[in-house]
DNA sequence: ATAATAGGCAAGTCGTGACTTGCATGTCAA
DNA sequence: TTGACATGCAAGTCACGACTTGCCTATTAT
């Protein structure tokens, strides 16, 4: 749990994850590339890799090895756990 | 934006959260006993007092003074934004 | 086979954030 | 008014996280 709002806390993270949402499945280099032409972001290929190791390792991204290439795809369901744990009921006034 | 989820990324701050919901509107003080006892949280007044000021700052605490008393209020409507920011549409697939 | 492509591993730097420490301010009860 | 209560402010310590750097492994095309 602890590793999920880590994992979200890093602006560059939460970019890579709404290029996921617009293309799904895409290599390590595809990202890099998008993520610097079309959001700006000048971040290495190591740093982005390390970003989507914390990003797996939260179970906001899962891989899937393709020969040479590696695909990496955005899974949402962590989010839904995230809204419903405060949102749910509405919090309890003092007596 | 950013604020947000840093806010959430740390646990005591998130414990702080779940502890409003259960009773709003409590002090300073009682935060911290009631996340020493319950919660087995053994942090300083200082440091809970830093902890509700980042939760202020990002918009998920609000404060009104009462005399020499300080009440803190948890407000959930920035946990939408982020439950909607990647629920809302499922993620495209590469062409 | 060889070179180019796609990715992985590990040590090191550096800034930020969590926490502490000490003192200051404001408020109420006696 | 004085003392106890509730909170605020600021500097300093320390560890963790983001990023770099350099080299290594594996797969594919020529």
């Amino acid at each position: 749990m602890d590793e999920l709002f880590k994992a979200l806390a890093d602006q560059t993270r939460r970019t890579i994850l709404d290029e996921l949402r617009e293309r799904d499945n895409q290599t390590l280099f595809e990202i890099c590339s998008r993520l610097a032409t079309k959001h700006g972001l000048g971040s290495t290929r190591q740093a982005i890799s390390q970003h989507l190791a914390v990003l797996e390792a939260a179970g906001l991204v899962r891989t899937r090895r393709d020969g040479r290439h590696k695909l990496h795809s955005i899974t949402a369901e962590p989010l839904r756990q995230i809204a419903e744990r405060w949102l749910r009921d509405p919090p309890e006034e003092a007596p």
